[in-house]
DNA sequence: GGCGTGACTATGG
DNA sequence: ACCATAGCCACGC
């Protein structure tokens, strides 16, 4: 993967993101397969964590593992503030992970309409 | 180029 | 439902 590569998988995945609505979420793998590489999830993860990422523009707290986990919390700051932006948007969360995940979660392949 | 790492995932016990 | 394991692959050292 170049680097003109790298940048269209970062913009394609943000442009994704972006297009979460509030009260839903989806994971790094299902954005990973949404943009055409479906085993590049751990790069998702590592886009929406770089110091450029403008988190007021990009919900990157509506990105959790396939679980429904948030793995990424840790890189919210301290005190929980991924959980508190997702409890939020009225999504109900338990020991770290999402409840009613399969309610929540938002299928960007499904959901986006050209 | 080797090696460890990680906001990951699918699978099997 | 929980844990371990093996794939995965860009990145940094």
């Amino acid at each position: 993967m170049n680097r003109f590569e790298r940048d269209l998988f970062k913009n394609s995945i943000l442009r994704i993101v972006k297009m979460i609505p509030s009260g839903r979420a989806t994971s790094y793998g299902a954005i990973a397969k949404a943009v055409g590489y479906p085993n590049m999830s751990r790069m998702v993860g590592h886009i929406l964590g770089e110091d450029d990422i403008h988190k007021e523009i990009i919900p990157a707290h509506r990105v959790v593992n396939s679980q429904g986990r948030l793995s990424g919390k840790d890189a919210f700051g301290k005190n929980s503030e991924m959980q508190r932006l997702l409890e939020s948007e009225g999504i109900t969360i338990i020991d770290d992970r999402i409840k009613n995940w399969s309610k929540i979660f938002w299928n960007p392949i499904v959901e986006i309409i050209l």
